[in-house]
DNA sequence: ACAACTTGGGTAAACGATTACCCAATTGAT
DNA sequence: ATCAATTGGGTAATCGTTTACCCAAGTTGT
């Protein structure tokens, strides 16, 4: 008896398996699996009510392993973030945990730090996990992504569309009219040479958000604004070296800026202190995202408002309806540009 | 042949199996796996070069769940946290991350929201994926941590120590030390009436921070702080609503004020901006956590420095070294009292 | 020349869950 | 009473990987 009640128990640290519920109720483990997996038509309700105190008494769970195994599909999601150090990706990436986690799946979460080798190791690692899909929040070109895509993966590009063009399903907003919304706005408050700052051009979505910001600014103001901004993922330091390179190449400060993240903001705002001005008074800054913070931390920064919140949601039904319809879906949630420029500390 | 070519392929989003690349090599299963598995003893040089070559040109890595199966334990390691919108608990997450590539392992996180009902679940689901460990950035009293523990899971509490007591590993600063040095600066500031403002007490972090700073500022005052707060996840109208009642009821803004976290500053900045004081100048405000871009957003906020980004490698290289050690290892990180006081915009 | 190793590699079982298929016993129809 | 259909449930294959064990051919020692 001894030695039969630890048979077929696995190690103590790894719950029991089919098999103990199965001895367990006296009843073989298809019935078991046909029972926990709610078919309900090849037990009789003295047995299925059996297994199921067995299952509840032994705190049964089915090892995902052998689920995978034999699905070929694990209950895994994969995230994998450009840059999680921004709090834009990480709002997306906990309410996409949300959202996941109600429909019983579990996020794998990977940053790729924006490098193609790392994204790659990445997908391929996913993928020999089996993940039943991927989210790519700002996805790079590389070869495994291609392969992936090929493939017919199960992938959702949100914010940044994908490198490969066409195709591809998609979340984000209309980043064209945010541009606009941006040059307008810019242009509604009497600025005429503003400066663009943006991290890197690699991403889709601060192309066009630039590029029709320009666009837009040519149609009210005859001229394109100065851009600058470079590659680099320390969005504050991007801000804070090109505001302070234009303060010191023109003597003051630019009119207006359009930064295209609050980060790259919030670091003009610190350049423009540490010459001696007045971020709300004596520039009009515009971020982008619009952290859910901003009303507290930085409650003088207009900002064009990203719906963070609704995203993880969006996407995981995006993702899981990816098998269904034959048409990549392209999301675009909308945008807002909250106005704060009349703050005044 | 073309029959022959399709077989033993998984479909074609799950990549080549083991016995693919076998029969491209022309040797069986197992000397492929020996191979991949580094065990050069069983095979002559140029069966070695051969299944590398097939390994290589197939693109072959091994499925995640076979492995798990027969190893009985994933890749995988859980981040449970209490509250992925602190930005404290993403920047942990993010150098956990980094940390458990670094060792091939990969993270699957969760917000169980503080709640232990969230938190059991996660654990549950969580062995069933044979998880190689946990590591609880906040955790609450559950029935299955409990379970967790006796069964001798590996387990790292970050921050919050075991709601179970002793024996368990940790990772964290030295709470009395911190809460002590708060009441040693705020009364070197002169400041005689000092508030405390704190989001859950469950927390043994929050607790023993508390508790070190009244026990200290007693010592140095002759008399206990008073003391504010609630369990409410969201800091940031925690130190909003306390600083707002606090004014309201004082007819001025406290002298100083000793906040739980950053965010619990941040609102209570607003509280005071919103009563038309200003914060830098009319209150010793302290923050905790010292998220790295108050540099940028708070630039005047007082704040005990946690060096989040040593966390990760601690993390991962306490968790890994559980099985070995026979004591429970406790690891208390340096941290640092980042004085801002002298800030003036 | 013969025994004792070594080298190189194959066979098959095991891990856990699912499911197509099989089969006995009961029920229903005629 | 006989045949057909239904109910209830077991058997065994399968997914991919690892590894204990087996074995043949070659090598070394005497």
């Amino acid at each position: 008896m001894t030695s039969n009640s630890e048979t077929g128990r696995r190690a103590r640290s790894q719950g029991p398996s089919i098999a103990t519920v199965a001895r367990q109720a006296g009843v073989s483990t298809a019935t078991v699996s046909r029972i926990v997996n709610g078919v309900t038509n090849k037990a009789s309700a003295d047995t299925i009510a059996r297994v199921q105190k067995a299952v509840s008494d032994l705190g049964y769970r089915p090892s995902s392993a052998g689920q995978t195994l034999r699905r070929s599909e694990s209950r895994l999601v994969a995230l994998v973030a450009a840059n999680l150090a921004n709090p834009a990706m990480s709002a997306i990436a906990a309410s996409v945990e949300v959202a996941l986690r109600e429909k019983g799946l579990v996020m794998v979460l990977c940053d790729s730090h924006d490098r193609p080798d790392l994204q790659d190791e990445y997908l391929l690692e996913m993928r020999a996990q089996a993940v039943q899909g991927f989210i790519l929040l700002g996805a790079v070109d590389s070869p495994a992504l291609k392969e992936m895509v090929e493939a017919g993966q199960s992938i959702v590009f949100v914010n940044r569309a994908s490198p490969l063009g066409n195709g591809s399903a998609f979340v984000g907003i209309d980043n064209a009219q945010a541009g606009a919304d941006v040059a307008e706005f810019l242009f509604g408050k009497g600025v005429q040479e503003p400066l663009v700052i943006h991290g890197s051009l690699a991403s889709s979505a601060t192309a066009i958000r630039v590029e029709a910001f320009q666009s837009r600014f040519m149609e009210l103001r005859g001229r394109r604004a100065a851009v600058a901004g470079s590659d680099s993922l320390d969005h504050l330091e991007i801000g804070r070296q090109e505001v302070a390179a234009y303060i010191e190449a023109n003597g003051r400060p630019p009119e207006g800026v359009f930064c295209l993240s609050d980060l790259i903001a919030y670091g003009a705002a610190r350049a423009l202190r540490e010459a001696g001005y007045v971020p709300e008074q004596d520039c009009v800054l515009i971020g982008f995202d619009d952290n859910p913070m901003n009303d507290w931390i930085a409650p003088w920064l207009t900002s064009v408002r990203v719906p963070y919140r609704q995203f993880g949601p969006v996407i995981v039904e995006t993702m899981l309806n990816l098998g269904s319809g034959h048409r990549a879906p392209v999301v675009e949630l909308p945008h807002e540009l909250v106005d704060r420029s009349d703050w005044r500390g």
